[in-house]
DNA sequence: ATTATCTATAGATCTATAGATAATGC
DNA sequence: ATTATCTATAGATCTATAGATAATGC
């Protein structure tokens, strides 16, 4: 649907390339991507996305009702997988809470940087923060939350106040989201070592 | 200069509003702090700016060229402090390098989240990386060889290869300056205490 | 007939300059 | 006379809509 290579119904469109094999609306979406982490989102048109999307600006109105919808849609889908894996491991209560808050934090770090164009780097703009944008902070929201609820299972984590496990919370969430910033520095490091690198931190600073 | 109270010279201001005791470029600045670090640098025009500062739009080019000198000014206006703290701690060999590493992280933590508009909050912008602001980048760059320094100096970070050296200097790095994201979603936690627990762990990621 | 695209453009900005104006200073 | 500000605006965008066009589908 939308994919495949035949010959399509409409308009061709005025720069002819070869087939991305995605459908028109997914190739906005990438452009946007690369477009959003690279330079930001204010700063970039709805001329830029469509034009990289390989069709002309206005065509962009067919598939999406503006900018804000294309990062509203990515914030989701950045998100949406590492939520799905926290859930499964707060829920798999075979292993110690140790292990699966070191799975987490691997997994996170792999999702967040092991895209193709950073979309961990979205979490960094600072339009996300507008109310636009709520879905993404309720999802995000439950996703510290198991963050929390894994570390208040760790041996470390069990008799700790309040305050104190909101503070190791905040600091193991940080060191996660913060890793978009080094790995936006230093791209091409293996993100898979990096992500195991920074679980190891995540456990030391929640006390394990 | 500038600041005094008494009669100006020149027209006055459309708006009048009690004397801020800042000079008309402090004015600015601070106004481009707080909108840089709410919206954005390229979603902050030049009227939100200057009207912030309780001028007219076309004035604010009696004192700047632009925007882009203003975020220029507030980059290293923040990491210069650092970067002074960082070269004093460096140089005192009298204490052992752990100690003096959790002072830099803890002040540098202190300068970035104790201003009044968590001006750490602009390392963030995506408009950041441009060449444009070549001179910030070198001083951030100097701050953290200080802080690769202090971490190879402690007995854990002795021994270690330069890959393994770098990769924590990066992480440690990265806990600093994400601690701004974490600031930024509950700012109202007391500084101080925050900036130590951010120096613990820090510690605990740099390996001691 | 339906569809995906195009071209053209109105309306709404936003930046940066030109030139006028209202103070103080001498 | 000097200065800091103002008002006005040209020129350059940028977004979103209107309407035309060039394919396929029946």
């Amino acid at each position: 649907m939308g994919t495949g290579g035949g010959r399509r119904v409409g308009r061709p469109r005025a720069e002819r390339r070869p087939d991305s094999g995605l459908s028109p609306r997914d190739e906005l979406l990438t452009a946007a991507a690369e477009l959003f982490t690279t330079r930001g989102y204010a700063a970039t048109t709805t001329r830029a996305v469509a034009e990289r999307a390989g069709m002309r600006q206005a065509s962009m109105y067919h598939y999406v009702s503006g900018k804000e919808e294309l990062l509203a849609e990515l914030l989701e889908s950045t998100v949406t997988p590492s939520l799905s894996c926290a859930r499964d491991l707060l829920a798999d209560d075979t292993a110690p809470a140790e292990d699966r808050l070191w799975e987490l934090c691997r997994t996170d770090v792999e999702l967040l940087c092991g895209g193709p164009h950073n979309l961990g780097g979205l979490y960094l703009l600072p339009e996300v923060r507008s109310e636009r944008f709520a879905g993404f902070h309720a999802v995000r929201s439950e996703l510290k939350d198991t963050y929390r609820q894994l570390i208040a299972a760790t041996r470390a984590g069990s008799g700790l106040a309040k305050g104190e496990l909101d503070l190791r919370t905040d600091l193991v969430f940080g060191l996660i989201e913060g890793v978009i910033l080094v790995h936006r520095s230093d791209p091409d490091r293996p993100v898979s070592v990096f992500a195991e690198a920074t679980a190891d931190a995540a456990l030391r600073i929640a006390g394990v």
